[in-house]
DNA sequence: AAATATTTTGCAACATTGTTGCATTTAAAA
DNA sequence: TTTTAAATGCAACAATGTTGCAAAATATTT
């Protein structure tokens, strides 16, 4: 509870219960979660707008980083001490197919790739789309 | 323009003109289109609605494939030979944040990563983000 | 070449998703 | 406690995507 006053603080944001709601609704579930997810988890408390707006926030401050996804865009936790200034990602995202998750492989990150040339990349994102253990398993 | 109707036909469709009209903006235009951007480029000559079923429908076929974007999705020529049985891919695709064209970069293609036990890989998708040649020369 | 069967299209209506302006409320600072 | 600045809710809107159905167009058969 106070831990999440201290992230809040730490990326020098006010706290409110949306703020506070949304950020230990990211903690709790552990994969990525889209607007409309949100929306069902917090139910009726917060308008939608304040809930986009939270996001958009979240996402300056490096909070969370989005996940791209052929269906629609979801976010998730930076782990890392991301910033407002350094918001940095490198590792591999994966969305599983049977049950629909998508979440974040933290320790496996994304393997160096030679440019042609004349190319500047500047951040990279990777899904790999298939099943996950849980759903492998069944 | 023979040539569309041949591509059409061999990938089990009718030919009509809002088929060969999407088919060649993909195809002069190099880079991967959005559904407003053929909206644009087509002007009103087709319902907004049978561009998202073309759209969907040249997808079912292998005729295009989707690109991954942090803003929306975006679509792109299958430059293989997909088909509605095999539509695979492997390669990178590159966005400006200059110009904000994406291209598919056909001849590199994703590394190999080694997952963690038990996640079974089916699809790739790398998006890079960062500067394509053209903007970084100016 | 015409008739038929089948697919595609346009339109209308709707659902979902995301944005903006502004008055009110709330949080932090004084 | 008062003041100041930021966040919220509401309304209105814009953009994006979906569905049902009648009319039009394509391909097939006669
Ligand atoms: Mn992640
Ligand atoms: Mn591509
Ligand atoms: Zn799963
Ligand atoms: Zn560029």
């Amino acid at each position: 509870m106070e831990q999440l006053r201290e992230t809040l603080k730490g990326h020098h944001l006010r706290t409110t219960t949306c703020r506070e709601d949304v950020l230990s609704a990211f903690i709790n579930k552990k994969n990525a979660l889209s607007h409309g997810d949100l929306e069902g988890a917090l139910g009726e408390s917060y308008d939608r707008v304040t809930i986009y707006r939270t996001l958009k926030t979240f996402l300056e401050k490096g909070i969370i980083h989005k996940v791209l996804d052929d269906e629609g865009l979801r976010y998730a936790l930076c782990s890392q001490q991301c910033s407002e200034e350094k918001h940095q990602h490198d590792h591999i995202h994966f969305k599983c197919s049977a049950c629909g998750k998508t979440n974040c492989l933290e320790n496996l990150h994304i393997p160096n790739v030679t440019l042609p040339q004349g190319y500047q990349p500047a951040s990279f994102n990777l899904l790999i789309q298939g099943t996950c253990p849980e759903c492998v398993a069944e």
